[in-house]
DNA sequence: TCAAAAGTGTTCTTGTTACACCCATGC
DNA sequence: GCATGGGTGTAACAAGAACACTTTTGA
């Protein structure tokens, strides 16, 4: 069976990890005016989960979750932070762990460190979606986006987690500039507000919002973006990266 | 050599423990217009550290945390929140456990699990300052509040954890109403308001600020205050519960 | 009667909300 | 010209800052 030489080379690698601590990443991507999440499906079990993994013990938590992130999205230069870490006695159970491996003909017994206790540092990231393409990692056979509004059932309390990092969203949207890293480098006022909107889940007056962008002093207004519809085209907009 | 019975009962305990996780409180008081942290100062070595433990198995993180509070402060039903997890792969030197374990007789290998590489979950607690009785624990031999502008140098990152922890508090203090926390269950306005001021390191008008309380409509205004004051007493207020 | 601190009122400024209006384009 | 969506202007309202004024007490 070659493909359990990988899931193999994986377990094997028990020691080298950080005991019971874990890294779980809500990757939220921006497209065609829906907020979407980055999900794994599990091979065979079809179970679904968010990108995660274990931390070195030569490597920090941080780099931990930036190594994740890229693994599975190819992109570096994240806009990354951690926002809660689930330290819950039982964060679900682990037969979803045991049944996939099972798959690739590994009887993990019940003391293997991979069925452990372990609590997950929930980081969130906000990538260019246009930018990233979803990579499935050795257990799981496709990685893609679901729209947050349609996130099926997760193994563990991964549900939970979601519903956490987009709460920690809204919250830093009100007083940190981070929509923009949900974008590509130029947009027009009109993505930004519905990226706003989506975020929110509530509409915004386009003039108030405007003003409101703009006074905040780091929007430059690059030129005008001819397209081809029929009415005044909108201006595009770029971070000022001098401010 | 009496004293080291504890320890060992401590040391023995590590299997007991979840690996690789530990808990880090910042607790928060107020007293005489100070802001304070209550900080624990070990035996022999005179090293200052946060109040911090390890997690059981058998317990969450939140568990955990509360358990530490209440050993450290004999106080139950705290106000208590998590900020920040610090995951640093070189979070500082071990050499204060190994000289504190080895003034009671105990010689740690390297291997030794107190000596390995931890994670520290940080919370961060607000206390009646006048209802904690500051408790050492076996590896201390005094508990203090210090004021917050004279924190000595600590163990480890532990400097860090509070700058974190602080600054969330402030953030806090803006959106949500976690300063009541703080004072005993009556207060004055002008009791109220030096709390903010503290924290916030600012000055605000009293006018304003009275207003702007009171319009949250959560204070109840339980009686007047015969201070004995050659003034006008103040009106004491408590958190109305039924909101 | 006076000083001290509590509490209320009033004005001015700023920010937010709502809506009206003008602009550039393709058809 | 006209419909369409982008962009600006402005009045109404709410929130915040600054300061003046009144109230209640002990000495």
């Amino acid at each position: 069976m070659p493909t359990s030489q990988p899931i193999k080379a994986f377990l094997d690698k028990g020691p080298e990890y950080l005991p019971s601590v874990s890294v779980d990443c809500v990757i939220f991507g921006f497209h065609e005016n829906q907020l979407k999440v980055l999900l794994l499906e599990f091979k065979h079990t079809k179970a679904f989960a968010l990108p995660g993994g274990f931390v070195f013990k030569e490597e920090s938590t941080d780099e931990a979750a930036t190594r994740i992130l890229w693994e599975r999205t190819g992109v570096k230069d994240i806009y990354l932070e951690q926002f809660h870490t689930f330290g819950e006695q039982n964060r679900g159970n682990w037969d979803v762990h045991k049944a996939t491996m099972s798959s690739h003909g590994f009887e993990l017994e019940v003391e293997h460190w991979l069925l452990q206790r372990f609590i997950s540092i929930g980081y969130y990231a906000l990538v260019d979606f246009s930018k990233v393409q979803p990579t499935p990692d050795i257990f799981s056979d496709l990685g893609d986006w679901y729209d947050i509004h349609q996130i099926p059932a997760l193994i563990l309390d991964h549900n939970m987690i979601i519903d956490k990092a987009l709460e920690t969203l809204r919250l830093m949207l009100d007083h940190k500039l981070v929509g923009f890293n949900l974008l590509s480098e130029t947009f027009t006022m009109n993505e930004l507000q519905s990226l706003y909107e989506t975020i929110l889940d509530k509409k915004l007056l386009r003039a108030n919002f405007q003003r409101k962008m703009l006074s905040l002093g780091i929007l430059e207004r690059v030129k005008k973006k001819f397209s081809g519809k029929a009415h005044k085209p909108p201006y595009v907009y770029r971070i000022n990266q001098n401010q």
